[in-house]
DNA sequence: GCCGTACTACGACGAGTATCGTATGACTGC
DNA sequence: GCAGTCATACGATACTCGTCGTAGTACGGC
């Protein structure tokens, strides 16, 4: 089937709450899983988009979808897909914006606590 | 029935984790729950000790127990008996020392998103 | 068209948690 | 001693969440 109005490349949308709808306590929440800090982390470190296949978290397929999606839902990663592949990012810029150093801070804070443990 | 050995009437000691205890995910856990990031916002504005019935929050008795229990084995605050009260306060220091910043961001964070919101 | 890759949707299960009511213990003041 | 206040402990309940497996969809290449 022909898709008429739609760009292969992005021809799936996912729903992502606008900046306004980014409530403080799902950010929180979103970043005290231990496996969600990591994603973030990882995302913060390395490029600035990596699938999710590419992060490799020791837990199954079904559960890392299950991570990432509450990651967007709570406005912290923007997703698009390209190809097969999903591309993550995150929305520093949004949460700069909204919650100022939150971002930073809690990023240095999980590698001081790294850093302590090792 | 009388207690054996039964804890010294103004000793009562409360088990508080040991600064190196305290863990990142533990404390944005504790700070994600809109009741308990309550708490620690009239903690952080209000006088340094204030007792648990003092913030008069809109659950029981029984769950406000529960979210400062909470709240206190995460490191987050310090609770100490006065009397018949129960006095907290936040444990500032050693969040600072472990987590330089953090907590002034997520307080300044909810400080910014309530005056969002009104 | 067919197959492999990347991710999703759905249902299920166990663990944790937020809430409550009631009963109990600790302290203060009479 | 007795009563009142503050907070706890315990059990119950309902809900959320992290995890998985299986079945399914979208895309790209053969």
């Amino acid at each position: 089937m022909t898709t008429p109005s739609a760009p292969s490349a992005a021809g799936r949308d996912l729903p992502h709450p606008h900046r306004s709808e980014i409530r403080l306590e799902g950010v929180l929440h979103a970043l005290a899983d231990p496996m969600r800090l990591a994603v973030v982390r990882r995302l913060a470190a390395g490029p600035a988009e990596q699938s999710c296949s590419a992060l490799d978290l020791p837990v199954s397929k079904s559960t890392t979808t299950h991570h990432f999606r509450v990651l967007r839902e709570c406005g912290v990663i923007r997703q698009t897909y390209r190809g097969t592949a999903k591309l993550n990012r995150l929305r520093r810029d949004d949460l700069q914006a909204l919650f100022p150093g939150l971002l930073d801070s809690v990023l240095a804070a999980a590698q001081a606590e790294a850093v302590r443990r090792a």
